[in-house]
DNA sequence: CGCGTTTGACCTGCGC
DNA sequence: GCGCAGGTCAAACGCG
């Protein structure tokens, strides 16, 4: 299987890359792949990244070089979104929908300054902790206000889901009663390891390692990184039955960096605030493809406490090893436009459909919900297109 | 006392 | 098979 990825990743390299940006490392050992989009101020432009995928080659544009990547401009004054609004979308159409295909970028609604890299990035195969090291863009726009998303699925994820459950269970079984044998213990991290859940990544320029996102974690971890000064921190949602885990790590490249990967769906609301309050940024046609944990509705959205202060400024990333998640092409202007489908099918909605609606009803989306900017699901595509052309 | 963190040991997958 | 690196476990510890 992931041969095949990598096959397909090459096919669409090799269609990609004549347009493309050539700033990432790809020479690579690594086995993940995904599609870093990129676009520039000047001319929007999709870049395909390379194979090689690690924490450290997401800096290597250098932080304060100009700003290079500005690929999502919020020319609002008051902009809304935060690293919370991205985190609240729905990850489980991200899982859902690994196979397919095309988003439109100019759906970002962002800060001012604010730049995203958006790859989109559903681990077909089963994660293992070898392509966690190589499922980040390597470019990074690096402004203060810059924001990048990334995330990463398993292409198993619906799959994955029941076998989630069952470790779960089995978890909350050992969470019971006495602790199991090494070789159920061995079972159960064999199975962890054969399926895991969707991961989404951010990179958040912020002074806190472990920013608040509403969330309860409980370490459980830290690992010193390879050519890294700074170790990594697993952390586990303490919540019982909840299997969601995150890591925090911090760029060596750029220590005022944090890179939080999220991993898994929270099956409980957020303890911290109830979540109706921005239920306004959410487009219900775009709920079609929300999975299992969906169906917990009533999640609370917690407010990004972190980005009340200035420190916190979030980076967006979507990892994406779907080559075929995106159409692109570029207009005669050299603005990326959506070619025919405006769908973003990696969310399990259409974007086309979500870019003419303008109705606002809380619904709830998962992790994914929880990551991806709100607006993605509505209608600022035209606007934003039109301000560019404007300029 | 409950909860969270620290930290060394252990397990697993991968490359050579 | 071996070594390496990432991920996890779990006892010890700290704190309120």
């Amino acid at each position: 299987m992931e041969k095949k990825i990598k096959e397909d990743h090459h096919q669409e390299q090799q269609k990609e890359e004549p347009n493309s940006t050539k700033n990432t490392e790809t020479t690579t050992t690594s086995s993940t792949h995904m599609m870093n989009l990129i676009t520039t101020s000047d001319h929007h432009q999709m870049e395909l990244a390379g194979n090689n995928m690690n924490l450290s080659s997401i800096f290597d544009i250098p932080i304060s070089s100009p700003f290079a990547y500005s690929y999502f401009e919020d020319h609002s004054s008051n902009n809304p979104y935060s690293f919370l609004d991205l985190l609240r979308q729905d990850q489980h159409q991200f899982a859902s929908s690994s196979n397919s295909s095309s988003f439109s970028f100019n759906a970002f609604p962002l800060q001012n300054n604010t730049n995203h890299i958006f790859t989109y990035l559903p681990l077909s195969q089963p994660v293992t902790t070898k392509d966690e090291s190589s499922e980040v863009v390597s470019t990074t726009p690096t402004s203060p206000n810059s924001t990048s998303f990334s995330s990463s699925s398993n292409e198993a994820a619906n799959d994955n889901i029941n076998k989630e459950v069952t470790v779960k269970d089995q978890e909350d079984g050992d969470q019971h009663g006495p602790k199991g044998t090494k070789p159920q213990l061995k079972a159960k991290k064999k199975q962890q390891k054969k399926g895991r859940e969707a991961r989404f990544a951010f990179l958040t320029k912020s002074d806190i390692d472990n920013l608040d996102d509403g969330y309860r974690w409980r370490k459980y971890g830290q690992k010193a990184v390879k050519n890294s000064p700074y170790p990594r921190s697993y952390y586990r949602c303490t919540t019982v039955g909840c299997g969601v885990k995150k890591r925090v790590e911090r760029s060596s490249d750029d220590p005022s960096i944090v890179m939080t990967t999220y991993e898994g769906q929270h099956t409980h609301p957020s303890p911290m605030t109830p979540r109706g309050h921005i239920g306004m940024l959410t487009s219900p046609i775009l709920d079609h493809g929300a999975t299992t944990a969906s169906s917990s509705s009533s999640f609370s959205i917690p407010q990004p406490r972190y980005l009340l202060s200035q420190h916190h400024q979030p980076y967006n990333i979507m990892y994406n090893n779907s080559l075929s998640m995106i159409n692109r092409s570029s207009s005669s202007d050299g603005s990326f436009v959506n070619p025919g489908s405006s769908s973003f099918h990696g969310f399990g909605c259409d974007m086309s459909q979500a870019s003419t609606s303008t109705t606002s009803t809380i619904r709830d989306h998962g992790l994914l919900q929880d990551i991806l900017p709100s607006q993605i699901r509505s209608d600022t595509i035209n606007t934003r297109t039109n301000e560019e052309d404007n300029k």
